[in-house]
DNA sequence: CTCCAGTTCAAACGACCGTTTGAACTATGC
DNA sequence: GCATAGTTCAAACGGTCGTTTGAACTGGAG
């Protein structure tokens, strides 16, 4: 193995982790997936952006489609841990209420993601916009990211919201879903930074709830 | 002026009207762009489909975005004036409620256009899926021809809701935009043709209303 | 019939696409 | 030092993209 050089390596130890070619990619991949969308992206954009050659993703990945699976997984994995962690605890202690299984699913999207700076916004926007790609392809390779914790809001909510009927909890699961996704990448909210992370977050579990509580035919 | 089969001309009275290339185009684009969006639809699969030769979209049309905006706006076009015929009906009787102008909103988006048949569905999916491109130009140019009815919505449902604030209701009106949006594409509900058109409009008025009365901060 | 504006057509344009190739380079294990 | 496995590189592959060109065709007007 050569050419890697190690964030605690004998010199370079101290400051900043040099990235290696696979991370930059799938950083310039992450935040120009983002803007353009799949389609509209370039394997040749985005290398020229990660001062990579063209051939780099294919070698580290095997091809575009397999880059931004790559990138979905990385970006995924810390929402959908975070996503478990807060179902585990709510279900220790019992019964959650609608509004904390509300809370436990939008805001590891929101805050998690849109809190940290610069980054957090990219891979925010990176997933609100894969997760509704025109290609029908795409969105299955991002739901099978995203299904894990799926069925436990369903039978959490379900329970939280005995009268209402299955079919109502599962439309209204797709609709927190969507309207996450749309305010992730930023498609809506044409003002860009007007609202504050914390504050969207806020103002969306309210409307969340009450159309959960009250819109769903009790 | 030539080659051009007029429907109501000496022969083919009576018979369906003969399409015309320019429609064949718009009808075509429509239900592609539906499927794949803007980028992942090229010119040459609509012309095939629609039996005419490539250089036909830069006659009538100009170029692909050009065939897109007139797309646009000619499925826009009744869901607009349906819009504004409600919101003058409402406005003429006075003090028209939330709900009456979640209706007016939604319905022309998912009755007018799911209701007719095969063609419905896809203008339905056209729109929703344009809406909501990952081309930042595209979205704009949708939003240009959604604009018109946006202002008087805007102003109707503040009347109707004085206790909320303006950015909140400006909230409301943006998650009621983008969730019809996401139901028009069918990106949301996995299950295809599970729900009827008129069934999914009155839950989806039932979620917004909801959320508007309950979850603006009154 | 002749003219002509409107429309269609096959063919080609240069540009860009994702992917592949095979050689060059790099740092480690022996 | 030398073989070696991991990585990078310039270059090219065949294919598709949106657009343009100039000739051929069409049917009514004069």
């Amino acid at each position: 193995m050569p050419a890697r050089v190690v964030a605690g390596g004998k010199e370079n130890s101290v400051e900043t982790p040099v990235e290696t070619t696979r991370e930059r990619l799938l950083n310039v991949a992450e935040q120009r997936f983002g803007e353009g969308g799949y389609e509209g992206t370039s394997l040749r954009a985005i290398t020229v952006a990660a001062a990579a050659n063209i051939a780099a993703v294919n070698y580290h990945f095997g091809s575009k489609e397999a880059l931004l699976r790559a990138a979905v997984a990385r970006a995924m994995g810390p929402v959908n841990a975070e996503r478990r962690r807060r179902l585990d605890q709510l279900e220790a202690a019992d019964d959650p209420d609608a509004e904390q299984l509300i809370r436990a699913f939008v805001e590891p999207g929101l805050d998690l993601v849109l809190r940290r700076g610069e980054r957090g916004a990219v891979v925010a926007r990176f997933i609100g916009r894969i997760a509704f790609d025109p290609s029908r392809r795409i969105r299955e390779l991002y739901a099978a990211e995203s299904d894990p914790v799926e069925s436990r809001y369903l039978a959490a909510l379900q329970r939280a919201l005995p009268r209402a009927a299955p079919d109502a909890v599962a439309f209204g699961y797709l609709n927190m879903q969507g309207l996450l996704a749309l305010h992730q990448s930023q498609a809506l909210s044409p003002a860009p930074g007007a609202e504050a992370a914390g504050n969207l977050a806020e103002r969306l579990v309210m409307f969340l709830v009450a159309a959960f509580h009250h819109g769903l035919g009790s």
